[in-house]
DNA sequence: ATTGAAACTGCAACATT
DNA sequence: AATGTTGCAGTTTCAAT
């Protein structure tokens, strides 16, 4: 999609500070409020917007444990990255999951209540997975996310 | 922080449609707008919702690449972690930095513009970051957030 | 880009259980 | 102590100009 710097504005502005009054995000853009409402629009149409999200504090909600799974699949099965990721879905303690190129094919990110907990997860839901070659595990200490100037 | 079955119904509803209208928010979570916006402070106070976020599309703004890079430290430096950090985070195109227990000590998440840019945020802005001993590159193809019923 | 109308939101006051 | 009701000023959305 084609950006402009209006565009970029909005958008760093909207990373900066979400959840700002959208009057105040024109006014700091440069821009009335109804030309900032339908950049806004347009950014959401052409898919740049994704949408919104609530972030949530799995931690703080008693959900200690998160771990990082990288998976090596058994690639002489084409369907292999389908079936994998279909099954990852269904399982909700699974939070994120990417798909990469390389030695690695998959990582999930996983949360659960406390160890035996992760325990049931791992054993009943994680290498239950279909076309599993090779996994090894990560436990999460913090994430943190970069909110220094945006490269956009 | 302790919630119970009400503010669980209204976090998944956060989670699942992240954006709706108060007031219809309310009633899918069965609870008056009232109540509602009250437990919603509530968690807010609490730390339990962080936020909201906009979700954007690096790749449709036209940032083709995304990696994720695995980092091993030289630990015999107490302060190697403190200070990787906080490199890391003077990074722009450093989208998310995870630290963990293990083998593996840090994740950090970078975009670039094209394989030319990465190349060159790769050798002036990654390789350069202090009291790296070890660190692994995986080309990331796609992220997908698990949506499925969620694990509260 | 500005105006303006309708809908919606955040928050407060007060009564209710 | 938490909930529901009502109310309203301020904000957001969106069409007309």
């Amino acid at each position: 999609m084609q950006i402009d710097d209006t565009d970029r504005r909005i958008l760093r502005q909207m990373m900066a500070e979400p959840g700002l009054p959208s009057a105040e995000l024109a006014e700091r853009a440069g821009v009335t409020p109804a030309t900032c409402w339908r950049r806004i629009e347009k950014l959401r149409e052409g898919g740049v917007i994704r949408g919104e999200e609530a972030l949530i504090d799995w931690h703080a909600l008693g959900w200690a444990v998160e771990v990082s799974l990288r998976f090596t699949l058994d690639k002489t099965n084409p369907r292999a990255f389908d079936e994998f990721t279909a099954a990852a879905r269904e399982v909700p303690e699974v939070i994120e999951i990417q798909s990469f190129l390389g030695s690695t094919d998959m990582r999930l990110q996983v949360i659960a209540r406390d160890m035996a907990h992760y325990q049931e997860i791992y054993r009943n839901r994680i290498l239950t997975l279909p076309h599993i070659a090779e996994l090894d595990a990560l436990m999460l200490i913090s994430t943190i996310k970069s909110s220094a100037e945006l490269p956009i």
